[in-house]
DNA sequence: ACAAAAGTGTTGCGTTTACACCCATGT
DNA sequence: ACATGGGTGTAAACGCAACACTTTTGT
């Protein structure tokens, strides 16, 4: 019954063989675009079911590093910033019947059953530098607002929960810059600070903030083309954090 | 070659069966006892080699009752205070050849040689309830104080190391209660923090603040048979957090 | 009496919050 | 000119750190 030339196939056969099994990474993108947090989804084929870019890891593998290939294939960017921020390893983490109605599998005898330990992972990247791929059991691959996304598959709303709530507990230890474009005026940071903490700050509290960091440079030019007065560009001095 | 009535073989057998491969977790069950932090450790039988509590989860259990069970079996605890703090994924994680050769294992033929995923847990436990049992893969299990902790098999002194910083980075938000014996003076309350945090705190301010808390009742009784002014002794008020 | 630890209050500093005004630019 | 957002300073509040003295008790 199983058709060994479906990619499909061959795919659930190396992980299978070369993978740890009941245990995968799920992974939450985040991107900042026109003021808005994004995150990365990926919608399977033939249905309008949506969840977060996974895989699994190679037995001779470090963790980390699955997770950037897996990150790195749905994103086109190499060397992520990533942060490992919880496993979720819960017996019951879904109603898997429920989970796997309402996706067409594309082959009949996968074991799909079994319960899977998820180690979560957040990324943070640069929105623009993106190209958005779906894998092969996904056909659309695409940004969605924090604030807008859909009810998932498996616990995937839930896992953005948490990465969310990782994420602004730990704001201030984390290279944001990875976020923003290489240049960026303090009224956009700002933003940013406020799509992901979820609440609004005070403009001359924060730039004061900011600027007592020290991590800024302000560049001499401004941004153009605004309605109202060209805003300074600036630049975070030295991005000497990578992945940590 | 193989003893399957061994009782170590009967535990590889059932781990190998009922298990999830390639996947452990390692407990950092901290202890406080004589204004010193403690860890409880374990010594591999016929050696004289340490290493941290752990064990394998069940393909059908949740990963924090795993990790419960593990740490239940070494304390003879119920109902531990449990904090999920890092994932151990390296694909070197420690020299695998050099470990081996520090144990004596009782079998041959184990297939020890595949790397481990661990997921690090510690739990906060009041030492003088705990009844430290070793397993059967070691003869001896105590608590070492944290500042002593002598070079210990795989990379567990690395791991303790990540569970005492995430200990201190969370200790505010910690049910630090689980540490204490059910009364306890304020001067206790204090060396408990100073030994976590690893410098010491100034009496007035420590008062203050953990008085502002409102976390703390006094009891009419003192601790008697100090050589000095007699402490009142406090309780912390209705340990509502058991296990987060 | 005295040594050693317990118990408490006051002050100052630094960080965060609240708040107001001028500037530049496109319409 | 005016509406809109950018850019900055100042004052009050709050939280944390520094610090000194009295109380109690066993020796």
């Amino acid at each position: 019954m199983n058709d060994y030339n479906h990619p499909a196939a061959r795919y659930y056969q190396e992980v299978s063989e070369q993978c740890i099994h009941y245990l995968s990474i799920d992974g939450v993108i985040f991107g900042f675009h026109q003021n808005q947090l994004k995150v990365l989804l990926l919608r399977w084929k033939g249905t309008n079911e949506w969840s977060l870019p996974g895989g699994f890891i190679r037995k001779i593998e470090s963790v980390d590093l699955a997770a950037q290939r897996i990150m790195q294939e749905r994103t086109g960017l190499d060397a992520l910033y990533l942060q490992q921020f919880h496993v979720f390893g819960e017996a019951e983490r879904y109603n898997q019947e429920e989970t796997w109605g309402k996706i067409n599998l594309p082959l009949q005898n996968v074991n799909w059953s079994a319960r899977t330990i998820s180690i979560g992972y957040y990324a943070l990247v640069e929105y623009s530098r993106v190209v958005p791929a779906p894998d092969f059991l996904t056909e659309e691959c695409r940004w969605w607002n924090v604030e807008a996304i859909p009810a998932l598959l498996f616990d995937h709303n839930h896992i953005i929960q948490v990465a969310l709530q990782s994420l602004r507990k730990q704001l201030n230890d984390q290279p944001i810059s990875h976020l923003l474009p290489e240049t960026f005026t303090i009224p956009e940071l700002q933003r940013l600070y406020e799509t992901i903490l979820g609440s609004t700050l005070d403009a001359r509290n924060f730039y004061k903030k900011i600027m007592a960091s020290d991590r800024l440079e302000r560049l001499s030019e401004r941004r153009a083309g605004t309605p109202h007065k060209a805003p300074f560009l600036y630049r975070f001095k030295s991005d000497n954090f990578t992945t940590e």
